[in-house]
DNA sequence: TGTACATCAGTGAACGCGCGTTCACTGATGTAC
DNA sequence: TGTACATCAGTGAACGCGCGTTCACTGATGTAC
């Protein structure tokens, strides 16, 4: 950074080493991602925009697939990042989901991969790390909060509050969501995720007719 | 159909005229589509899997957008159809939930396109209507229910309902989920479904704290 | 402080390949008379 | 029933393009002595 940016001033005769690819290749992935698709863009596309000769990215990353890696695993950390704070600073478990769909909205070209285990080294064991510290925060505050409950899979209430906000989030950066929901996804997914573990508001109502189905 | 079945039988002059090929050129998309993802594939794949020589496909379609515009709107189509089954068959919402999951899961190269809107002839009016169509299976219920409930948002329920399902489908078809979940997409929906809309077991917890958060 | 050398990051020409698109064509079908 | 003709579905050769990969190379850096 303090080197790419020493040399930025003579942009004339640039130096034969550009001091930062790595990092300027991850940036370049981000544009394209977000401008054609998760897969939507070549190497020799991610080379132009950086700069250099079109066989570089190869030095860095073997390939498509090992690049898309090192940008999943950075999406993972950040993630579980916001999700542990969101955490430990409200306490809700509410403000937890409605941090999952604010990362998955103001990161979209991680997010965008980050899910997509036929895209990357799914063995690669920062990958893997990663992924694991980031799905802490979702099972772990339910089995705390619903611990004396036998009634309760915690496994299964997890998954459901985890698919109500990833398929919100999901839905939201696909254009999908009628537009009468507004243009804040933070506080579309606070009204929305409240309906999850919160009874219908009169008792007579039930969303299963009394006789079983089928 | 019956036509080209007719000409089957003597392979070895081939009939100039295909009889089916539209048909036959969706149903190459669905398996390239599983095989290599929503757009990982091209109209000359198509067109070798189809047995037509590579400008074919053009005749039907134009480019590959009009192809996945028609898949998408078949999609929507047996979508609809199959959860106004599930609702006046069962009666139940939560079987509508589990009908969308059940979809996804049994038409995944479907599922995988009509989400997409940047993939699609947005425009396209059969489309568009058959969106409609299938969408209102997961508003109307909802709004039945609950109608005399002031405090609820049956849009927001909905859209919390719609964001469970589609989330589940979705982590579920890339292999997110955890393998303690079981083999069964289908179960695993009416387990997990269950929880939305479900007050928690114990009166004395809350997910969020009594005093607010932020 | 100077020199030699190994290592590393990035270059650029060359390759073969599959792609979408174009276009003049051919073979089959359907309709008018 | 027969003929003429318009329309339609699909062909196949040709085009220019961007791709990933290879490979001998060059320029910069870091370390040993």
């Amino acid at each position: 950074m303090t080197r790419s940016g020493c040399y930025a001033a003579h942009v004339a005769h640039r130096p034969y080493h550009h001091g930062a690819l790595r990092e300027t290749l991850l940036q370049a992935a981000l544009g394209a991602i977000l401008e054609t698709g998760a897969t939507g863009w070549s190497l020799r596309d991610l080379a132009r925009r950086a700069g250099v000769s079109h066989a570089a990215p190869a030095h860095h990353f073997g390939d498509k697939r090992g690049l898309l890696t090192a940008l999943a695993t950075e999406g993972y950390r950040r993630l579980a990042a916001e999700l542990e704070e969101a955490w430990s600073d409200t306490a809700s478990f509410l403000e937890v989901g409605v941090a999952y769909v604010r990362f998955a909205t103001s990161n979209r070209s991680h997010f965008a991969v980050m899910y997509r285990p036929e895209l990357l080294h799914t063995d690669d064991p920062l990958l893997l790390e990663a992924r694991a510290r980031s799905a802490r925060p979702l099972f772990g505050p339910l089995e705390e909060l619903a611990k004396d409950s036998p009634a309760w899979n915690t496994g299964d209430a997890a998954i459901a509050a985890w698919s109500l906000v990833h398929g919100l989030a999901t839905l939201w950066l696909n254009g999908n969501l009628p537009p009468a929901v507004g243009a804040d996804p933070e506080a579309t997914a606070r009204r929305v995720a409240a309906y999850l573990f919160t009874p219908l508001p009169r008792p007579g109502v039930a969303l299963t007719p009394p006789r079983g189905p089928r």
